[in-house]
RNA sequence: GCCGGAGUGGCGGAACUGGCAUACGCGAUCGACUCAAAAUCGAUUGCCCUUGCGGGCUUGUGGGUUCGAAUCCCACCUCCGGCACCA
């Protein structure tokens, strides 16, 4: 007998799946579309093709794929299709090291990832595949980025960027890391540059609003996008400065502390700044400061431990609430890009207002009193951010600061000095990069016209070869002086192109749009399309994701729907974010040398132990330590399950099980219903792999310690056939080789093409159960009852066992707890 | 500091609604097969006491509710992830 040999089996299904295009589906309206089933979109995020997959890829697309087989099997038409995220910065950084063009790196690590994937088995409709770097593709992310200029969503304005001085570059945010170049190390700057941004904060609301509308995220992803967003209520509040008479207005999120407000601070960015103090004594001082703060890191001012600094302007402005005037300041804690750019300091309730005054002598006063009144009379407990009765603070007094909040705000709107304001931390997507590999932003700039968008019949506005990637300060793009020169549509006058290009995290959030009709010509997509496949059911990728892409996608969708060219709010339904997979504990890298070859593992133990590994190495949405053992535990299982069949095939007739039968042929039935119902439960609570394979383990366990009884009759083989076949069936979307030939052998036909099982309940009961019999809760037998025994006769048996008397000789039943079918505890004194 | 998640054998992890804790896998020990090894098959495997029968203990810690708690409540400890001077 042949032992188990997944190479052959692999490669003759792979070229079944291949010939017959089994996993493409029509879209409506096509021939082949099936219009009876119901739809089903199951989505993985797709790759960023560098190098070779690694098991994280592999994790994902078997997670995927195990959800799309057990759709299908439901009933569902499923789309699952794949693509490649192949514009980006190490294809890019790739170039300028070696000199090899971007795209010859990035379509031969495609090629790598297309050749793995149909080793892996997975089912991927392949007549809708994409590539984001491909003019086919990125001739409509320029299309939808005209779209959003067109609605005023995508802007050009001047703003702060990460500034490498060596290198002469921008640099993206990713590429800072700890307030350094990645790749050369020196310490970024900040520059004000003309950028691209998206206008996202304008669906600030709608993306927190919407979470309702999502059917099953996980929590700590809505949580983490909610922070982000950072929406906080309060009130704008404004502070005139008499002396040089302006306003400045502040925001806050605790208008009933305004009487407790006893300095005033603004950004050192702050416009009025210079103003304010020019041709007085603080101007020297004040400008020295501005300078320094300007020279430091992002990384260096956030500092956490950071003492508070800050340089007094000799200036103050008048409290709207009591008249005070207040001295004014200027202080790096105070930041420029959130609200106004000016606070009113109010160091009694608020602990960073309070270090600063600690260090400037500043007063601090209380007008919240705390749980404690001992500590409101002795000044102790301050900063106090909680809530109590306000104190100090005039007509409020008594007053419990909840109650008083509105009726604060409304009184200064009443005057003019205030309104009810909300506040984001979100900011506008800054969507321009100085760099190479990325879609053109299809703008031209002309002398007479200024910016002027590409009319969309002209697209794409195809990226140039270049001879040299190297960033000198302004994209490598222009160099390209025959690209760049060009005239303008609208005057037709000589005109520059945009050399900036977009963002990845652009071509990415439409992507799951354009698989819908991949190689639509005329448009993005095709409404009917969209209308039928839209919203993605089930959408599977590392957390990693949880805020910038899966943000970007949802904005994208709302974005799109308002411009009326797509009918969903949301783009994802459901979603699923795996752990990640370590290695001896630790992240895998490169440098640590711990990584994990996925390639290594098809080879050896084939693609079938390599996805059923990785789904059983514990909860997918947890992450797990990748050991060799473990794989060759689960190949193990594999090769019984072979066996198993290799053996049932010529020992077993073909045919169906007798649904009758006893004894043991009858508990071999028994457990595989039982699997039936448990890995199908598995599957519909979510994504409880593990225990789904591992109720197939126990399957193949079991006909194993019963098989050689078994063969003696027809039924008992029957059973084992049957048992065999099925462990086969509920394996399929884990193992799709193994479990179709083993399917095709013992049962017949095509395991893809037969509906999910169903448990035969007649088959889930039995006869007897064990009752289980506590004296004081502590077990001390368990007896075999008939199922459906009565109360009074679990009583009786339970008191008859032997071991049972025992714990009860010389005592006193006080009570007496059954449950039916379960469990007898007899409570004694 | 704020937000989120998690603590169960030697290890990864199971346990539906409060009802047999430790399924399944790994590892380990023993046995069968073999000249031998690998592979395979079978048995044992939470900890402590006991030759055995049996008994006691055990789900991060301490308390509580309950006939009964890994599961519910209160307090605490530890680890992991995210955000972080956001007014």
């Amino acid at each position: 007998m042949a032992g188990y040999e997944p190479k052959a089996i692999e490669r003759k299904w792979q070229q079944v799946w291949a010939d017959e295009e089994t996993w493409e589906v029509a879209n409506p309206g096509q021939p082949g579309f099936d219009e009876r089933k119901p739809k089903a979109y199951v989505l993985e995020m797709l790759p960023y093709p560098s190098g070779e997959p690694h098991v994280g890829h592999l994790k994902c697309y078997a997670v995927g794929d195990a959800i799309a087989h057990f759709r299908r099997r439901q009933g569902f038409q499923v789309i699952h299709p794949m693509g490649y995220d192949s514009f980006g910065l190490p294809a890019e950084n790739n170039a300028i090291k070696t000199g090899e063009p971007p795209r010859v790196a990035t379509e031969r690590s495609i090629a790598s990832f297309q050749r793995q994937f149909r080793e892996w088995g997975i089912s991927i409709d392949w007549s809708r595949e994409l590539a984001t770097h491909t003019p086919e593709y990125y001739r409509w992310t320029q299309w939808i980025f005209l779209q959003l200029f067109e609605k005023g969503l995508a802007y050009r304005t001047e703003a702060p960027v990460q500034w490498c001085p060596k290198d002469a570059t921008v640099l993206a945010n990713e590429q800072v890391v700890d307030g350094r170049c990645e790749r050369c190390g020196t310490e970024v700057e900040q520059k004000n540059l003309e950028q691209w941004f998206f206008r996202i904060t304008d669906y600030a609301d709608r993306l927190l609003e919407d979470f309702d509308l999502l059917e099953s995220w996980p929590e700590h992803v809505i949580t983490m996008q909610r922070n982000w967003i950072g929406r906080s209520e309060g009130a704008e509040v404004v502070f005139h400065c008499e002396e040089v008479d302006l306003d400045f207005p502040v925001f806050t999120t605790r208008p009933d502390t305004l009487f407790g407000a006893t300095f005033f601070v603004l950004a050192p960015e702050h416009p009025e700044l210079m103003r304010l103090v020019a041709g007085t004594p603080a101007e020297e001082e004040v400008r020295e400061y501005v300078n320094r703060v300007g020279r430091e890191s992002a990384e260096e001012r956030g500092a956490e431990d950071r003492e508070k600094t800050g340089v007094p302007l000799g200036r103050s402005v008048v409290n709207p609430v009591n008249g005070e005037e207040i001295p004014m300041f200027v202080a790096d804690y105070v930041l420029m890009e959130y609200g106004t750019g000016a606070i009113m300091a109010v160091p009694g309730h608020d602990s960073r207002d309070y270090e600063f005054a600690q260090k400037f002598g500043l007063p601090i006063k209380r007008v919240i009193e705390g749980s404690d009144p001992e500590e409101a009379r002795d000044g102790e407990g301050l900063p106090y951010s909680g809530d109590g009765p306000m104190t100090g603070s005039g007509r409020f007094d008594g007053k419990h600061n909840r109650e008083a909040y509105e009726e604060i705000v409304a009184w200064l709107e009443a005057d003019g000095r205030g309104r009810p304001a909300v506040n984001y931390r979100l900011r506008d997507w800054l969507v321009s990069r100085q760099r190479y590999w990325g879609a053109p932003i299809p703008v031209v700039y002309c002398e007479g016209c200024g910016i002027v968008p590409v009319p969309a019949e002209q697209l794409p506005v195809e990226l140039p070869e270049i001879e040299d990637y190297a960033p000198q300060g302004k994209s490598p793009l222009a160099a390209a002086e025959d690209w760049v020169a060009t005239e303008c549509p609208r005057c037709g006058a000589a005109a520059r192109r945009e050399t900036d290009t977009m963002d990845t995290f652009v071509d990415s959030s439409w992507y799951f749009l354009r698989y819908l009709d991949a190689r639509n010509a005329e448009a993005p997509w095709d409404r009917t399309a969209s209308d039928y496949w839209m919203p993605v059911d089930q959408y599977i990728g590392g957390v990693e994701h949880a805020i910038l892409h899966l943000m970007y996608a949802r904005f994208f969708t709302k974005a799109l729907a308002d411009l009326d060219v797509l009918g969903v709010q949301e783009p994802f339904a459901n979603l699923f974010t795996q752990g990640m997979i370590t290695r001896d504990g630790a992240k895998m890298s490169k440098s640590k040398g711990n990584t994990v070859s996925p390639g290594d593992y098809v080879e050896r133990y084939g693609a079938d132990t390599a996805r059923t590994y990785v789904c059983f190495m514990g909860p997918p949405e947890r992450g797990g330590d990748w050991t060799d053992e473990g794989v060759e535990g689960v190949n193990r299982f594999l090769s019984r399950l072979w066996r198993l069949c290799e053996e049932a095939e010529t020992r077993t007739e073909a045919g169906e099980p007798d649904a009758a039968a006893g004894g043991q042929a009858r508990e071999l039935l028994a457990k595989a219903h039982w699997a039936i119902e448990k890995a199908t439960r598995d599957f519909q609570r979510g994504f409880q792999f593990n225990t789904a394979i591992s109720a197939v383990m126990e399957l193949v366990n079991d006909a194993y310690r019963l098989k050689n009884e078994l063969y003696g009759t027809p039924e008992g083989g029957a059973a084992v056939r049957f048992a065999t076949a099925t462990a086969a069936s509920l394996i399929f979307p884990f193992a799709p080789h193994l479990g179709s030939e083993v399917y095709e052998r013992l049962a017949g036909g095509r395991v893809w093409e037969q509906p999910w099982p169903e448990a035969d309940p007649a088959l889930l009961v039995s006869d007897t159960v064990t009752l289980v019999v506590q004296v004081n809760g502590k077990l001390r037998d368990r007896i075999e009852a008939p199922a459906e025994a009565p109360e009074e006769e679990l009583l009786r048996l339970a008191r008859e066992s032997e071991k049972v008397a025992r714990h009860l000789d010389g005592q006193q039943i006080v009570k007496e707890i059954v449950v039916p079918g379960k469990l007898v505890n007899l409570v004694v004194r």
